[in-house]
DNA sequence: GAAATTTGATTAACATGTTAAGTTATCCGG
DNA sequence: CCGGATAACTTAACATGTTAATCAAATTTC
């Protein structure tokens, strides 16, 4: 009806039909980064009303989840532990700093070093938050099948560690030698 | 500088020892939340290169990628398939528009709805850029196992389809004690 | 032991995630 | 028709993801 509609030149195909484009890809909506995307979403839309409620967002939770499990822990260290990236640690530590909940110095033995630990007032704040986290998790672990639920996070670190091997392999691909 | 060390005057912990606080939750590195981001993760690690030689983040490729399966699509149904939020599929819009490898209409049933397809230079981008990622995907494939592969999205999306009926289950939890 | 390099952490800049608010267009009951 | 309610985006505002640059402190090298 409209003039122009069909915008790919190249395209042999005329207008009217809703067609594909021939591409020939895997389909897109089951790839595994959607897959991973999409279940991971499902999971945390379980957990963010809680957290929110409680002021906290879903990095801020494990980093403070993070440091229950430690007296105190380099910012490194903390980065790798709690999966963040080192600037997104930087500006979220410098947030809750500012909030109370953790509590930061500087390594006597090497000054480049911060050493984070909670601070009484987040620990509460934990404690406060745990329950219903918990209860959750085992809702979901319930629906989901323990068993299952087992199987699939050793499926989870198996790719982990498949892809891994992958890091290094690929650099090469082009140079060949270097 | 060097004076306190131990800031949680409630705890009775001397220094030194790093000792862990008692908060009875999961072991957090295991938490599912955290093995689905840590494997997605290592996943997009793969992609993300490739992708960004041609200029594309990982919502941008999807997005391309998606409209290579249609000849037009409404803006809502865009999100749904790409898997993103309304704002933020808003503003990559408007660059790959910019960008001309896109292209948007208004429809003419209705002014509010958007029609958007991939341009003619979008699809050379895509035809670009898809043999190396399909070869990642291959080589992921050989990695993990086509079988074990298929076996954990089938798990994932039964994971997806356990957590979508807890969607509404839940809101009413509050408010019976609170 | 001073210069060069490396390391730990932060800052900068840009893109996206997330929720709330705003805009314009449809729909719908009176 | 008309005005309120909805719907489809879009903007706004703030938090995080991601890569590059910066900066100070430690380590290595000559």
């Amino acid at each position: 009806m409209a003039g122009r509609k069909s915008p790919n030149g190249s395209r042999s195909e005329q207008e009217g039909t809703p067609e594909p484009r021939r591409v020939p890809m895997r389909e897109f909506s089951r790839s595994l980064p959607m897959s991973l995307l999409r279940a991971r979403e499902a999971v945390m839309r379980q957990f963010r009303p809680s957290l929110r409620s409680h002021g906290l967002t879903e990095q801020q939770w494990r980093i403070l989840r993070a440091l229950t499990a430690v007296d105190t822990i380099e910012v490194t260290e903390l980065a790798r532990v709690a999966f963040l990236l080192g600037p997104s640690l930087s500006r979220i530590l410098r947030d809750l700093e500012a909030r109370d909940l953790i509590e930061r110095r500087i390594a006597k033995a090497d000054l480049r070093r911060g050493e984070v630990s909670i601070s009484s007032k987040g620990l509460k704040l934990i404690e406060a938050v745990a329950p219903t986290s918990e209860a959750i998790y085992a809702e979901i672990t319930h629906r989901y099948g323990a068993r299952k639920l087992a199987e699939l996070q050793d499926m989870l670190g198996e790719l982990e560690r498949s892809l891994a091997a992958m890091e290094v392999a690929g650099e090469g691909e082009v140079e060949a030698d270097e």
